[in-house]
DNA sequence: CAGTGGTCTAGACCACGAT
DNA sequence: TCGTGGTCTAGACCACTGG
């Protein structure tokens, strides 16, 4: 068997095992070294597949984690992010990075909006105090003229219905694998070039007008999606 | 600038400019290292990198390749892979790897069918001669009497349809991101420890009985899903 | 300030692919 | 058989975290 699997396979029994508990952490990389006289290369080889693999992850310099449980995300239905997390036994919290006043020189403002002037929100959100996704929202300035001054750390669906009358019937979303933009890898503390899922929502009112624009980048190791349909 | 960076960059301009295809060949590790004055271990942190997203892809011990296109594809609608992907320019082919005989051995066939006997379907399935997708699909074996004498390499939706007068009338899909299992790695000729994109399909007839369960693993770089909700 | 993870050097051996 | 990628050794320096 290779070194690295050795490794791999031994904090993955320890974790299996619940003798390393969730959001606790490994020992340092070099303990790790001696304890299977090896050298970091092969240790960190060893870390990286099981970041791969979900079961640990890694914050900037600060070690090696073992992994929670994931969110079960249901991207279709409006539910409430915050609602949702705590009954899955999460503590959730939504940090506003910033607002963008009405612009209509952004790419989406010009693919989606017909290059009409466009809120650009983006925000973070965590669980348990890790942050695991980033999102950005676009929708068009006239329609939701003050949104600035709404509360923005909740559910932007629910805003949208309650002081703009606003609802949301149904929408497209693309999903696919990537990884973490350099920008969004900073705001999570995560390495340039952690893994992500990437999904991209467009929402449509009853009358087929678009009514925003969602780019979400999930953490790959924090997210379930669960979708029914038909 | 890292200098695993300077070389993810060079390449990635390459592709982008459309000097290297998609499909062709990297240069080897050992002439990319001397053209940078560098070492192996940091030409592979950058191919690595490249490969997270999605840019290029390597086969076990055949070297490194451009990746193609993502295939878009829609898992709600009953559309065949075959159709889809000619659509979308590809020459797609499926392998059937092995049916095996009605079986109530399976976890699944415990968690989803009562534990009664079920057959299991495992097949690959190719865009342009590359392997990107293993799938395993479970149904109930005396209500699919007689499934391996039906041609199994084109759609099972249609065979059910056409052959057992059974109709997928909705489904519940799970998605996350995890690594291809080893044997499924095997099967792709991939490294074990390759991302994917897991997705777990249930599906139900008009009469919510459970027609099928479907694991598919798609190598993460090769899918782009795409879901119409509500 | 000590220890950690992030990056990097300069080699090596092996199994497997292409030819 | 030769070159390739896959694995591994034995070090090093730096930036940053945490005490």
């Amino acid at each position: 068997m290779l070194l690295y699997q050795v490794i791999r396979n031994h904090i993955q029994s320890l974790v299996a095992e619940g003798r390393l508990q969730a959001g606790s952490k490994l020992s340092s990389e070099r303990a790790l070294q001696e304890q299977f006289n090896s050298t970091r290369i092969t240790v960190r080889e060893a870390l990286a597949r099981l970041e791969s693999e979900g079961v640990i992850f890694s914050q900037k310099r600060r070690g090696w984690f073992v992994t929670p449980d994931k969110l079960k995300w249901h991207p279709a239905r409006k539910v409430n992010f915050n609602a949702l997390a705590q009954k899955q036994g999460f503590v959730p919290s939504t940090e506003v990075i910033e607002i963008q006043s009405p612009s209509n020189t952004h790419q989406v403002s010009h693919d989606y909006f017909d290059s009409k002037p466009v809120y650009k929100l983006t925000r973070a959100r965590y669980l348990d105090g890790r942050g695991i996704l980033i999102e950005e929202i676009y929708c068009l300035a006239d329609r939701f003229e003050g949104l600035e001054q709404q509360p923005l750390n909740g559910s932007i669906t629910q805003v949208m219905e309650h002081s703009y009358q606003v609802n949301v019937s149904h929408e497209k979303c693309e999903i696919s694998v990537t990884v973490l933009p350099d920008r969004a890898a900073e705001l999570l503390e995560k390495n340039s070039g952690a893994p992500c899922l990437k999904v991209q929502r467009a929402r449509y009112d009853e009358h087929q007008a678009l009514v925003d624009y969602n780019i979400e980048f999930w953490l790959h190791d924090a997210i379930e999606m669960i979708i029914e349909g038909k």
